[in-house]
DNA sequence: TCCGAAACTGAAGATAGCTTCATCTAACAC
DNA sequence: GTGTTAGATGAAGCTATCTTCAGTTTCGGA
């Protein structure tokens, strides 16, 4: 098991030219790359560096280590699911809280289905780099989102907005893990996001008065 | 990252004696007992053997590998929560279904919360070990015996028991994880299970005709 | 009591992958 | 055109941990 938990301190430098962000950018793609192809456990960071055209040296001039460079990827990642499930939670606004339930469901399936096998390589890695801290910042920020959200739905609610968001937040968590780890995620996504709105909805119906 | 992947094959010795069962068993909870302690990114086949009271040459007796150890200790685990649940379908056959969906919460939660450090380091573990196969195996299982258990209800129901035990489940997994993943498992448990119920409950009850 | 098999021991071997750094090249400013 | 800084290179060092195995101890039956 990886020594993946020093602390990933500061990127070494910052990238000024265009040409650096450029590499940074390629590092991190390369990341992803690997991580679904050959999978974490053969991912190493000359690998990486080779697959992004580049060497050791320059990914260890953005990234201080290994840890560090997963982390990003992470990162990158979860941002994508969070931004989402913001512009879903923005463009609902004082709707049904029904509605509001599927417009989450079909927002955060939809980004994780972005990139099923990258999304199941990352809930791999994610203990190996804290990744419970990561995603405790950008889960607040997504469940923050929906709190509001909830707050502004047309019905008068019968509990706390906070324990709503709690229990679909956990219930998506739970269907989307099944979903990636299923055999053909592609093929059952349908009939699990079926599920998934009838069981929310359900659970939705009994928050309202 | 751990090359933990190695087919972990063939015990390399079967218990004959007393004392080495003994040894085997010991083994097993000090690995358990390291990974809670200081983590599985710390956790060594020598300091495991440590703990356990014996060299490292004897784990490596019985276990080939270190993958191989992590998958047994996984293994026991889920095998325990299988056995909670399988007993809980077996006390409810031809019950209702609410009652079926109730004794499945406390059946599978308690028998997480019974060790919540170590259910929390064997989620983190079971991605460096193929856990997924072994998940599955389990799980199967699990997913039988309840399957099983809906057929039976009082009530006719109104889709397949696979799509319902497959939603519940789910449902399960995603709020356990979010309860070891919380600050105070202990402290959140009685409220997130309460919800759960009403929710499992809500969904149950449109699976009725 | 004695012997063969089962268990146990732990120092040392082996390896793999992270990370460094002295050196080289490209970009930009003037 | 030239000096200065940013960026890139990759062979080699380093370390940590897994795993082995030759030798020792314990057990159980005769």
């Amino acid at each position: 098991m990886p020594t993946l938990l020093k602390p990933a301190l500061k990127p070494r430098k910052t990238p000024i030219q265009a040409r650096s962000s450029a590499s940074v950018d390629a590092i991190l793609q390369a990341t992803l790359q690997v991580l679904t192809s050959v999978g974490k456990e053969r991912l190493t960071t000359t690998r990486v560096a080779a697959r992004a055209g580049v060497s050791v040296g320059t990914l260890y001039q953005y990234f201080p280590n290994k840890s560090a460079l997963l982390q990003a990827c992470l990162r990158v990642h979860m941002d994508q699911v969070r931004g989402a499930i913001e512009t879903a939670c923005a463009q609902h606004r004082s709707a049904s809280l029904l509605d509001m339930g599927t417009a989450l469901i079909f927002a955060y399936l939809d980004a994780k289905m972005q990139n099923v096998k990258a999304s199941a390589a990352l809930y791999a890695v994610s203990s190996d780099v804290d990744g419970a801290a990561i995603a405790k910042a950008a889960g607040q920020r997504s469940r923050r989102a929906i709190v509001d959200l909830f707050a502004t739905a047309k019905e008068p609610l019968t509990k706390d907005p906070e324990v709503i968001a709690n229990a679909v937040v956990s219930a998506l968590n739970g269907f989307s893990r099944s979903l990636l780890e299923s055999k053909s995620p592609e093929l059952q996504l349908e009939s699990m996001r079926d599920e998934l709105i009838v069981l929310v909805h359900a659970y939705l119906r009994t928050c309202v008065r």
